[in-house]
RNA sequence: GCGGGCGUGGCGGAACCGGUAGACGCACUGGAUUUAGGAUCCAGCGAUGCAGAUCGUGGGGGUUCGAAUCCCUCCGCCCGCACCA
C-alpha cells in the first residue's frame, strides 16, 4: 500500500506546457471568431475599450497591464451574456516616430508600420479577446480622410479659426519643440537656448462648450471623482469682474480679470503680463523692458516652469489711475508670473488679501494694505505678516464698501465699476481654445490650401484625403513639408493662380478624440454609421492611464459634440458612460558606477547579495520609478511570456496592487503565480481522488463538504462583486482562498466528491477573464463542452451561501477580550447575556457592574464597565 | 507655484456603512521528501516580553462605548499643468 502511494506521488506531471497551449486555445478562439462582434438590435451590449497604444516599438507590462483589465472586463461581459465589442487599434502619428527618421534614418511610416507588426504579434501572444477585423491605424489615409473632413466642417462651423500663439522656438534647429524637447530652457538636441516665438496656427473653439463640458461632468456618475474634479478645475469658470485702469502718460487703459473686486481699495499696483500688448508697446521706448521681456520668453511655454519660477517684476513708470478712488495712482509693473492666457492678461494685486501678491510687493516694498478684516480682529490693531488673509470678514479702509461682507462688496463694487462705465461682472475660464497646428510632417495634413488672392481655402471634399508626401527629407532642420520642393505648391481650388498648401499637421489628440466612433464601423465610406454608432456608442468601460485624465478625455468629450453640432448622426454626447484609470506599473532603477542607466536584465547578482553588471561592477540601486525609456527600468514583454506565459503574466498584474495604483514589477511575484499555475493544473490534471462524471449534481443539504459547497457560492458572490468594482486584487484573493479550500476538501474525509467538480469548474469559470488559456485547457480536463469562452458566469444561489453561525467579537471597554460563536442573526438580548456569561468578561470586568452594553447584532457585544 | 492623489508587517496589499487590524500573496525560518538543486508538502512569521500582557495602521491632537476608517494639523512621496502620448 505505502509503495503504491509513493508511485503514485512520483507521478508528478512535467510542469504546465504553457506555449503548446497557449498557441492552441489563441488558434482556437480565431477560428471560431467568438472576440468578433455584431451588432444585433434589442440585444443589450457592452463596449469595452482601452485607450490604444502609440506603437513606440515594444509592448511594456504598463501596456499588458491595461490591456490585461479590459479583457477581464470584455470576457466577463460576454459570460455575462452582453453582446461585447472590444476592439484593438493604433494611434499611429506622433514625434517618436520623426525623431527616429532625424536619428536613424529609417522612414517615419517604416519606422510606425514595423512597430505596428511586432506589438500586435505580442499583443496575439498574450491571447486578448480583440475583435481583430476591426483594428485601425491612424496613420492610414483611410482614417485620416474622415479627420481631414472633420476638420473642414469645423471650419465651416466656425468651430476652427486661426490666431498667433506662441510656440518653443530652437534657433539652432530652426524647428518648434515641444515642451519635452525643451530641457532647463535648452534644446534638446542643440542645447541652444530656446526662444518664444509666435507663429500663427489653428485652434478649435473648445471654449464654446466650456459650460457644457463643466455641466456633464456632473452626470458622469461612472467616472472616478479625482477625474472629474481635474476637468472641473481645468475648465476652471471662475466669477468676477473686469474692471478697466486708466493710466497716465497716454498709453492707454488696463483691463484686469479679478475675482477679487471687493478688494479693490487695498490695490497697491497693477501688473501686466510680459506678453501683453501693453507691454510689449512700452518697450519699443525701453530697452530695459525689452530685455526683461526677453528673459521672461526664455522660460519657454510650459506653465509649470512660468509658475515655479521666481516671481519678478519690472516697475514701467508709469502709474495706473484707481477706478473707485481718482486721485490715487498704482505703479504699473509687468510681472513674469502674469499669463497671458488667462483673464486678459493683466492684474491688478491686493497683497494683504493674495499670498502671490504680497511676495510680489514685499519684495518690491509696496504697500500692504488690509481690506478685509477677519472676525474677531479690530481694525486699528489688524495687520498683515508672513500670510495673506484670504478669508471671510468685514470690509475696512474701503470707502462705500466698508462694513459689507465679501459677498456683498463683490456686488457693490460691481454695480459701481458699471455705473462708472470703469468694469462689470464677468466670468473668466481657465480652458483655452485648443491649438491643433503642428509644425511636423508625422500627422494628418490640415486641408486647407493658402492662396495670396482668396485666401484661406478649404480643400474640396472630392481631393481628400490630403495625403502626406512620402519622400521626405529629415537632413534638413525644420518642417520637412515645408521645404518639400513640391508638396505644398498646388494651384488654387478657387482662383486657380499658384497657392500653397497648409505645411502644419493636426495635433496627434485629434486622432483619438474620434476613434471609438471608428471603431463602430471601421471600414464605413464615411467617418463612421450612424446605425452601428447608435448601437455600440457609448463606451460602456473605458480604460487607461491617469496620465490622461484631462486633455485626451476632454478633447473626446468636446469632439462628440462639436461632431453633432456640424450635423454627424450621433446621438451621445459623453463619448465614455464608465471610466476607470490605472495606476502604472514601477521598477526599481539602475546606475552603472559611470551614472548609466541599465535595464534590468543587465543586472545580476554576485552571489553575495551585492548587485553588479554585466562586467561585474557594482549598480546602484534607485528608486522606483515608473517605467520609462529614459531610466531604462522596462521591462520586456517578450522574456516573460517566453519564461512564463501570458497567464501568469496577466495574473501577477491583476494580483495583489488595486487597479488604480501603481504596481511594482518584481521577479519574485511572477514566480510565484508560475508556481500557482503549476498548482492549478496539477489539480485538475492528477486530482487527489478521482471525480465524478461531468454534469454530476452536487448533493444537497448537510454533507461532510458541505462547507466546500458554502464557500463556492460565497466565492462566485465575492468574486462577481469584486469585478463588477474593479477589485481585482480582491477578487484574485478569493480564488486563491477557494483553491485552497478545495484542497483542503480533497485530504478531508467523506464522500461528496460532486462537491469537489462543482469546485474545480467554478474555479475553471471564475479564472476565465484573468487566465484564459489555463482556465480552458482545465475545463477541457474537468470534460466541459464547448469552449470556456463562450460558457456563461456562474451565478451564486444565496441561500446556499448563508452561513448558519457567526463569530461575534466580545470587548470589554473597547478591548477585544474573548469571540463566540453564536446562530446568524441572533437577537441582542441573547448575544448581551451570552457574552456577560463569559468568565474572559468576568474578569476584566474585576467586580464592577457593566455601566452600558453596545451589542452590534452578527458583530460584535461591547461592555462598558 | 497651482490642481489631483497616496502613506497599514521585511515587501505588495486586505479590512464591506466606525465594529476581531494584517485576508490573499511574496520574501524569510524550521521540518518532511530528495544523491543534489529545484519543485512539492507540513508548520511558523507585526513589535516587545519566559509568560500574563502591552504596544501597533506616516507624526501630533480631537470626536466616539469603539477609529486604518470621521475631523483638525504637520510630514513624506507620486502624478498632471495645454507641442510626449
Amino acid at each position: 500500500m505505502r509503495k503504491v502511494e509513493k508511485a503514485a506521488e512520483q507521478k508528478t506531471t512535467a510542469p504546465y506546457d504553457f506555449r503548446a497551449t497557449e498557441a492552441k486555445w489563441q488558434r482556437l478562439w480565431r477560428e471560431s471568431g467568438v472576440f468578433e462582434a455584431k451588432a444585433e438590435p434589442g440585444r443589450p451590449k457592452y463596449y469595452v475599450l482601452e485607450m490604444f497604444p502609440y506603437p513606440s516599438g515594444k509592448l511594456h507590462v504598463g501596456h499588458i497591464r491595461n490591456y490585461t483589465m479590459g479583457d477581464l472586463v470584455a470576457r466577463y461581459r460576454r459570460a455575462q451574456g452582453f453582446n461585447t465589442l472590444h476592439p484593438m487599434g493604433w494611434d499611429a502619428f506622433g514625434l517618436p516616430a520623426e525623431n527616429a527618421a532625424i536619428a536613424g534614418g529609417v522612414h517615419p511610416a517604416r519606422w510606425t508600420l514595423d512597430n505596428i507588426l511586432t506589438m500586435r504579434e505580442e499583443l496575439e501572444r498574450m491571447g486578448f479577446a480583440y475583435d481583430w477585423p476591426r483594428e485601425i491605424a491612424t496613420c492610414h489615409p483611410e482614417y485620416y480622410r474622415h479627420e481631414q473632413k472633420m476638420f473642414l466642417d469645423f471650419l465651416r462651423a466656425g468651430l476652427a479659426y486661426r490666431k498667433e500663439s506662441w510656440v518653443n522656438w530652437d534657433p539652432a534647429e530652426n524647428t518648434v519643440l515641444a515642451n519635452e524637447q525643451v530641457i532647463d530652457g535648452r534644446g534638446w538636441r542643440s542645447g541652444a537656448i530656446v526662444e518664444k516665438r509666435l507663429l500663427s496656427q489653428w485652434f478649435l473653439r473648445i471654449t464654446a462648450f466650456a459650460e457644457e463640458l463643466l455641466e456633464a461632468l456632473g452626470g458622469l456618475e461612472r467616472w472616478p471623482e479625482r477625474v472629474r474634479l481635474m476637468q472641473e478645475n481645468w475648465i476652471g469658470r471662475s466669477e468676477g469682474a473686469r474692471v478697466v485702469f486708466e493710466v497716465d502718460g497716454g498709453v492707454g487703459p488696463v483691463e484686469v480679470f479679478t475675482t477679487r473686486h471687493d478688494t479693490l481699495f487695498g490695490a497697491s499696483f497693477l501688473a501686466l503680463s510680459p506678453n501683453h500688448p501693453l507691454a510689449l508697446k512700452l518697450a519699443e521706448k525701453d530697452p530695459e523692458l525689452a530685455r526683461f521681456i526677453a528673459e521672461c520668453d526664455r522660460l519657454g511655454t510650459s506653465e509649470a516652469t512660468i509658475e515655479a519660477a521666481e516671481k519678478r517684476g519690472y516697475k514701467t513708470g508709469f502709474l495706473a489711475r484707481h477706478p473707485l478712488e481718482e486721485s490715487r495712482r498704482i505703479p504699473l509693473y509687468v510681472a513674469n508670473f502674469v499669463l497671458m492666457e488667462y483673464g486678459t492678461g493683466a492684474i491688478f494685486g491686493c497683497p494683504a488679501h493674495d499670498q502671490r501678491d504680497l511676495e510680489f510687493a514685499r519684495k518690491y516694498a509696496l504697500p500692504v494694505i488690509p481690506v478685509v478684516l477677519p472676525e474677531g480682529e479690530d481694525a486699528a490693531g489688524f495687520a498683515i505678516g508672513e500670510e495673506a488673509f484670504v478669508g471671510e470678514g468685514v470690509h475696512i479702509n474701503s470707502g462705500f464698501l466698508d462694513g459689507l461682507s465679501v459677498a456683498a462688496a463683490k456686488k457693490a463694487a460691481a454695480a459701481r465699476l458699471e455705473a462708472l462705465g470703469r468694469g462689470e461682472s464677468a466670468t473668466a475660464w481657465r480652458l483655452r481654445d485648443w491649438g491643433v497646428s503642428r509644425q511636423r510632417y508625422w500627422g494628418t495634413p490640415i486641408p486647407v490650401i493658402h492662396c495670396k488672392i482668396c485666401g484661406i481655402v478649404p480643400v474640396a471634399e472630392k481631393d481628400l484625403p490630403v495625403r502626406l508626401p512620402e519622400e521626405v527629407n529629415f537632413d534638413i532642420p525644420g518642417n520637412p513639408l515645408d521645404h518639400h520642393p513640391t508638396w505644398k505648391h498646388v494651384s488654387c481650388p478657387r482662383c486657380a493662380k499658384a497657392a500653397l498648401r497648409d505645411t502644419d499637421t493636426l495635433d496627434t489628440f485629434f486622432e483619438s478624440s474620434w476613434y471609438f466612433l471608428r471603431f463602430c464601423s471601421p471600414r464605413a465610406a464615411a467617418a463612421f454609421s450612424a446605425q452601428e454608432v447608435g448601437y455600440w456608442m457609448p463606451v460602456d468601460q473605458y480604460i487607461g492611464g491617469v496620465e490622461h485624465a484631462i486633455l485626451h478625455l476632454l478633447y473626446s468629450r468636446f469632439f462628440t459634440r462639436a461632431l453633432r453640432h456640424c450635423g454627424y448622426e450621433l446621438d451621445c454626447d459623453e463619448p465614455f458612460e464608465g471610466l476607470f484609470t490605472q495606476g502604472m506599473v514601477c521598477h526599481q532603477t539602475y546606475q552603472s558606477s559611470a551614472g548609466e542607466w541599465l535595464f534590468p536584465e543587465e543586472v545580476s547578482s554576485d552571489g553575495k547579495g551585492r548587485l553588479v553588471d554585466r562586467g561585474g561592477a557594482l549598480v546602484t540601486v534607485g528608486r522606483l520609478e515608473k517605467m520609462s525609456k529614459s531610466k531604462r527600468n522596462i521591462v520586456g514583454l517578450e522574456r516573460i511570456v517566453e519564461t512564463y506565459g501570458a497567464d501568469t503574466a496577466r495574473f501577477y498584474l491583476l494580483s495583489d496592487s488595486p487597479p488604480e495604483r501603481d504596481l511594482e514589477w518584481t521577479e519574485s511575484g511572477i514566480e510565484g503565480i508560475w508556481r500557482y499555475v503549476n498548482r492549478l493544473w496539477r489539480l485538475v490534471n492528477e486530482p487527489p481522488l478521482p471525480l465524478p462524471p461531468a454534469g454530476a449534481q452536487p448533493p444537497q443539504g448537510e454533507g461532510p463538504r458541505h462547507s466546500l459547497a458554502r464557500r463556492i457560492h460565497k466565492t462566485i458572490a465575492a468574486v462577481t462583486e469584486d469585478l463588477d468594482k474593479f477589485r481585482f486584487n480582491r477578487a484574485v484573493a478569493r480564488i486563491r482562498e477557494l483553491t485552497n479550500a478545495i484542497e483542503e476538501a480533497f485530504r478531508s474525509e467523506g464522500g461528496g466528491a460532486e462537491v469537489l467538480r462543482f469546485g474545480l469548474e467554478t474555479l475553471c469559470r471564475l479564472l476565465a477573464p484573468m487566465m484564459p488559456h489555463l482556465a480552458e485547457e482545465m475545463w477541457q480536463a474537468l470534460g466541459g463542452k464547448g469552449l470556456l469562452a463562450a460558457q456563461a458566469w456562474p451565478k451564486a444561489d444565496p441561500e446556499l451561501a448563508r452561513e448558519e453561525e457567526v463569530t461575534i467579537a466580545v470587548q470589554v471597554n473597547g478591548k477585544l477580550r474573548a469571540t463566540l460563536m453564536m446562530p446568524r442573526d441572533s437577537a441582542k438580548g441573547e448575544l448581551e447575556s451570552a457574552a456577560l456569561a463569559l468568565p474572559q468578561v468576568a474578569r476584566w470586568l474585576a467586580g464592577r457592574a457593566p455601566k452600558k452594553t453596545v451589542v452590534v447584532p452578527n458583530r460584535i457585544v461591547n461592555i462598558v464597565g
